[in-house]
DNA sequence: CGAAACGTTGAAAGCTCTCAATTATGGTGG
DNA sequence: CCACCATAATTGAGAGCTTTCAACGTTTCG
């Protein structure tokens, strides 16, 4: 339930501890098993788990004043922005063990907002105390670098000029590789968000993403059953992403 | 000209130095009017000024391994993938003051390539030398963290649904106001790229953005002629990048 | 059960693209 | 210095993909 400041002291307990961080952005330089104890601590010190909200509820807000950064525990998050002429853009959507708030850290505001899609649970971190880690720890600093430049290279895959089918294709293999990286299955999976925040997504109109999906299932690609997908054949998928 | 290794010992001859930094990616923490002396002798020493690349010239291509980022010290440079089917996609334009390289952490490769678009000369910083002087230096690693979210920010930006003519004008206005922070006209500027380039950039054809250009111009405003832009309505081009 | 939100399907409109032709522009060689 | 070619940019017309508008079916939940 409600948050938790999780004190020095808190090393001792560790058996759910390290469930959270196997999941976690931090997971490889903070899992026992990774040869950094110091960093495992280090983290532990500072992060706080959050959570868990409730679907539609805002994690931040556009222009809220940056301090902190997120990593999703459990549940989804879809970012997003409101223009000026009150048309909604989604940014992405965050599974467990991605992080959230990165792209705060220029503007000093969040530049967007942050909501939940299920039930969410989240590791909080004070950004300036992660910097400060991230100093002393090389390989907390140098992960910090990577999600970093993974967010810029999933903005620039966003942003690539593709149809309807390849983005659709690309979006589905996409997020099965994610379920994939966290050992569920990347064949069958659930979609907690709305056909319109996933068409939103795409820069599609839910209608094209509607048909797009009629079609691959009337070619036998995947079947759909609401939030259900299976993909039955990921090869042609691929190709269809990569402009078939 | 060739490439110089700059050593320690070069902070002596100050002034074309601290030229070569008024426009760079660190210049604020890295000037001498700054508070912190220590982080400019610390970047002074490790970076190496390259160039002059000639037009065309590559300066790191698609999968080559990641060890190096750039600031833009003169001229232009673009940022371009090829997708399988032999597509360019433009990922973005940098001015004098700006980085290249930051996408490059994460896949520990260059996942686009960097073209020189007129006479451009660089300072190469290696990026782990850059990182350990980062996690010594917390302004520098600041920096770094602000430059790599600010470009998650722009290419968040590049993926928003707009339409051509709301594209064309943020792009303009961008330009104007990099040119501005620059100490140069925001209103009238040359633009070093081609029309296919930036059209590329905007995911138009380049028959739109022609179209486009026409339109603004007929409607009185900019004026353009050849790469030559003159802003005279940027009230009005403000309005129509917000979607007006 | 019924309202409301969500998702799908159909038809028509629109914006942008593609194709084609024409006009500049720039560099090269005579 | 001018002719000439190659490249870049512009303009026009038609096609196409996606969107918009509208209606209908489905699911959720009070």
């Amino acid at each position: 339930m409600g948050e938790l400041y999780k004190s020095g002291a808190v090393f001792a307990d560790d058996g759910s501890e390290l469930q959270f961080c196997s999941t976690c952005a931090f997971g490889s330089v903070c899992l026992p098993g990774g040869y950094d104890k110091e960093a495992l601590r280090a983290l532990h010190c500072l992060v706080e788990h959050v959570g868990p909200y409730r679907e539609g509820e805002y994690i931040f807000r556009t222009n809220d004043p940056f301090g902190v950064i997120y990593a999703v525990r459990g549940g989804t998050v879809k970012t997003c922005t409101v223009d000026s002429l009150g048309r909604e853009q989604v940014l992405g959507f965050y599974l467990p063990g991605e992080m959230i708030g990165l792209n705060a850290i220029h503007p000093e505001r969040y530049p967007c907002d942050a909501i939940a899609l299920d039930a969410v649970y989240l590791c909080r971190f004070s950004f300036p105390a992660l910097a400060t880690v991230a100093s002393q720890i090389p390989g907390i600093q140098q992960q910090l670098f990577r999600l970093l430049s993974k967010d810029i290279g999933a903005a620039s895959q966003l942003a690539a000029d593709r149809s309807a089918e390849e983005r659709v294709a690309a979006f589905l293999l996409g997020i099965a590789g994610r379920f994939a990286a966290r050992g569920f299955s990347a064949s069958g999976f659930h979609l907690s968000m709305a056909r319109t925040d996933i068409a939103n997504y795409l820069r599609l109109a839910a209608e094209t993403l509607s048909r797009v999906l009629r079609r691959f299932q009337d070619q036998g690609l995947l079947a759909v059953e609401g939030r259900e997908v299976e993909i039955r054949d990921p090869q042609a998928l691929q190709a269809l992403a990569r402009g078939a």
